[in-house]
RNA sequence: GCCGGAGUGGCGGAACGGUAGACGCGGAGGACUUAAACUCCUCGGCCCCGCAGGGGGCGUCCGGGUUCGAAUCCCGGCUCCGGUACCA
């Protein structure tokens, strides 16, 4: 409600504005009876309210919509660019966006008086259709049955559909309801007349609000056909089916056409593009796409949002504020409350407005935008976010964007993330931005479960993190929640779990207590830890918990593993200080060195409790300190254990120089009593020997006997 | 229905073609303690052989396949989770 950043959010919606991009059209919307306000497609969650739950009504309103329906292909198209987006985001997306490849085709009404089209991915079967449906809103309703003795019944048909929720609407299992019109269409590959219903599954808002209806070929036309007495033919045959075998239900599957006219014999998958051709010939239709995502409805009742910056003038239309009078401010009003209309409606003063064109009296629209608008363009203000002649500068944004890894959870995926890659697009077009897509890398982490359900607030099932501090500190709490699994996944919150993490730190805390006080030590050399095989061990195992940990955050997202990897050093730590075996010179600066690097490393996630324990060994401000470095010699094994296989079954384990060569490791591995009995039980009694050997240098030896 | 993801101990999970079960939770046994808590040690997939040290077989949802070698790759199926769905 900033309007030093809403003024931005209102002159790029100007910009949409004047591209055509951003209308006010008169539409079948989705309505919140609870919250009094329209909603966008997005944000209808199984025919309810994605806010409250309430199930959510049409109404046929005059909003303003975003014309994201431009951008539906070149947001599939562009998909190709996020490689690093999560399969499940992008699949949704893609369901989202709908796309179908079909053709489109004229239907002309029996007086010859108007053109209906429609859109079908079953061009192919054209000759089967057998009657023709109208969506209730479908505008040439009214027109077709005007005067005529059906006029009462589809009226109060249309009443209805039109009282019906949206999940009602939308129900796939609800029987098949129409109403007759006593008109008919002609089909346009034949000529045939066909009677004209209204039927309520017909969605206005797909396609074209109408379809050729074939009953021989699918099902929901199929069930329509039978619950009202109308003809079914087939126009599809199936491989070795007759032209006219008949059909007890909807066939969709394969094969060749019949009753068709000129398309007969052809396959399904021909006989698309052919029809699609000749319709487009003859002025009748053409193969075209359809796509299932819907504009963006962007206006709402409410008072908290973005004012929409309009003036509504009698003679030239809905008008932009001009850029130079943003931003239109929120007016003081004295109820917030929705009611049905904007809050901002109640204040005279604001409505009151003079046409920026025409200088005459006007009055100024009182919606506000979704909030998902404001949303949609935020990362790009960051880079300029107390500007004051733009919403950010070009090159400053070009310099830092796209986003190199976002964060978020997967609701977002067919509403801010799909909003956000729209907006970008826009803007790209425009000229403002140079980069066509807003985040090159998303991850979407898991949402955690708690008995048995989601952990929200409306479940009632939260866990209070201020108990969990208060009972075992904010690090424990930290260190629990990335610890519970895969960051990507869903994970089930244990309570007990909380109690281990918590042990872990006191026994970290123990480890460095026991120690003296003084300063931080450095690496020992690792000669000076050649006749202490603990004290080589461990510092061989700081080192390569440095490597781990660096590439678990860095490149997996892989905090439970990287955690993990602490406690071990930990864990072989505190092993060796119990076991007062590292209490040679090199066995204590190993020790001592050891500590320090798990301490380190535990920063990220516990950044309290080791910054406290960095000051106990003798550092000082740990957060300035360089991330720990591994030292490659100390990677590098000089023994090592090399796994000996039988058949691909484990056989026997031996210690060994590392690098030694293949025959080497092959003679020693057949020496072993364990390896050389297993080869004769496998060879049994025909004599079979060694016919192959498979050797990974320094990990395994697998002899294959036959 | 369509699309995507996932199935590994009692539980969360690890292992990104090479020792299945790291790390943690829970469990059992033991040490310390007057007792307990804390802490520490030991055990811990299933089955079989052995007094024991130890040894063998089976095992990553099921059935096939590729490979010297498969939790991992391929084919078919089952189950669960998520998205979407009267979208023509």
């Amino acid at each position: 409600a900033d309007p030093g950043y809403y003024r931005w959010t209102q002159w790029l919606f100007v910009q949409m504005f004047r591209r055509g991009l951003a209308e006010r059209r008169e539409a079948a919307v989705n309505w919140c009876p609870v919250d009094q306000t329209v909603l966008a497609n997005e944000q209808v969650v199984d025919g309810a309210c994605e806010r409250c739950g309430s199930p959510v009504e049409l109404r046929q309103l005059s909003q303003w919509f975003l014309r994201i329906t431009e951008y539906a292909q070149r947001l599939l198209d562009d998909m190709s660019d996020l490689v690093d987006w999560p399969e499940r985001v992008l699949t949704m997306q893609r369901n989202w966006i709908g796309r179908s490849e079909g053709a489109r085709a004229l239907f002309r009404t029996d007086d010859g008086e108007l053109e209906i089209p429609v859109f079908t991915t079953r061009p192919d079967t054209l000759f089967g259709a057998t009657f023709f449906l109208l969506a209730p809103e479908h505008p040439a309703v009214g027109r077709l049955v005007a005067g005529r003795p059906e006029e009462a019944a589809v009226r109060e048909y249309v009443r209805a559909a039109a009282r019906a929720s949206v999940a009602d609407r939308t129900a796939a299992d609800r029987p098949k309801t129409g109403a007759f019109t006593g008109r008919g269409v002609r089909n346009p590959v034949n000529d045939e007349l066909i009677p004209v219903w209204v039927a309520d599954y017909v969605l206005m808002d797909y396609g074209t609000g109408a379809i050729m209806a074939v009953p021989g070929h699918d099902e929901r036309d199929f069930a329509f056909a039978r619950a009202h007495g109308l003809p079914v033919r087939r126009v599809i045959a199936p491989e070795g089916a007759a032209a006219d075998a008949p059909l007890e239900e909807a066939y969709a599957g394969d094969g060749r056409l019949v009753n068709s006219g000129f398309l007969d014999g052809l396959p399904v998958e021909e006989a698309k593009p052919a029809i699609a051709t000749w319709l487009e010939e003859r002025g009748l239709g053409e193969a075209t796409v359809g796509y299932r995502l819907r504009d963006w409805l962007i206006s709402r009742q409410r008072y908290w949002g973005v004012p929409i910056p309009i003036v509504h003038c009698p003679a030239c239309g809905p008008v932009a504020v001009p850029e130079d009078q943003l931003p239109v401010l929120l007016p003081p009003v004295d109820d917030y409350a929705p009611k049905g209309r904007s809050p901002l409606a109640a204040s005279p003063d604001f409505v009151r407005a003079t046409c920026p064109d025409c200088g005459g009296p006007a009055e100024r629209e009182t919606d506000t935008m979704d909030t998902f608008v404001d949303s949609s363009w935020y990362f790009l203000r960051y880079t300029a976010p107390h500007l004051s002649c733009g919403p950010f500068e070009r090159d400053v944004v070009d310099y830092w964007l796209p986003v190199d890894q976002y964060i978020g959870g997967v609701e977002h995926a067919v509403l801010h993330l799909l909003y956000a890659r729209f907006f970008t697009k826009v803007l790209n077009d425009v000229g403002l931005i140079g980069f066509r897509e807003p985040f090159a890398r998303l991850f979407t982490q898991g949402m955690i479960h708690y008995l048995g359900a989601k952990m929200s607030k409306s479940k009632g099932n939260v866990v209070a993190p201020d108990e969990i501090v208060e009972r075992y500190g904010a690090d424990t709490l930290r260190l629990y929640i990335l610890f519970m699994g895969p960051a990507a996944e869903d994970a089930e919150w244990q309570d007990q779990g909380v109690e281990g993490q918590r042990r872990f730190l006191d026994r970290l805390w123990r480890l460095v207590a026991a120690q003296d006080g003084g300063v931080l030590a450095q690496r020992p050399a690792i000669e000076a830890l050649r006749d202490d095989p603990l004290a080589l061990e461990l510092a061989r195992k700081a080192e390569a918990t440095v490597a781990k940990v660096t590439q678990d955050i860095a490149e997996r997202f892989s905090f439970h593993t990287a955690i993990a990897a602490i406690q071990e050093l930990v864990n072989l730590a505190t092993k060796g200080q119990a076991e007062g075996t590292l209490s040679s010179e090199g066995g204590r600066a190993a020790l001592r060195h050891a500590t320090q690097t798990a301490v380190s490393l535990l920063f990220p996630f516990a950044p309290h409790v080791a910054s406290e324990l960095w000051e106990a060994l003798g550092g000082e401000r740990l957060w300035v300190e360089p991330w720990p470095q591994a030292d490659e010699a100390f990677l590098v094994q000089d023994t090592v254990t090399v796994v000996v296989q039988v058949n691909g079954k484990l056989r026997d384990r031996i210690e060994a120089p590392a690098g030694l060569a293949d025959a080497e490791l092959v003679a020693i591995a057949r020496e072993r009593p364990r390896v050389a009995a297993a080869i004769e039980a496998a060879g049994g009694r025909n004599g079979a020997r060694v016919v192959r050997e498979v050797v990974v240098p320094d990990r395994l030896v697998n002899l294959v006997v036959a």
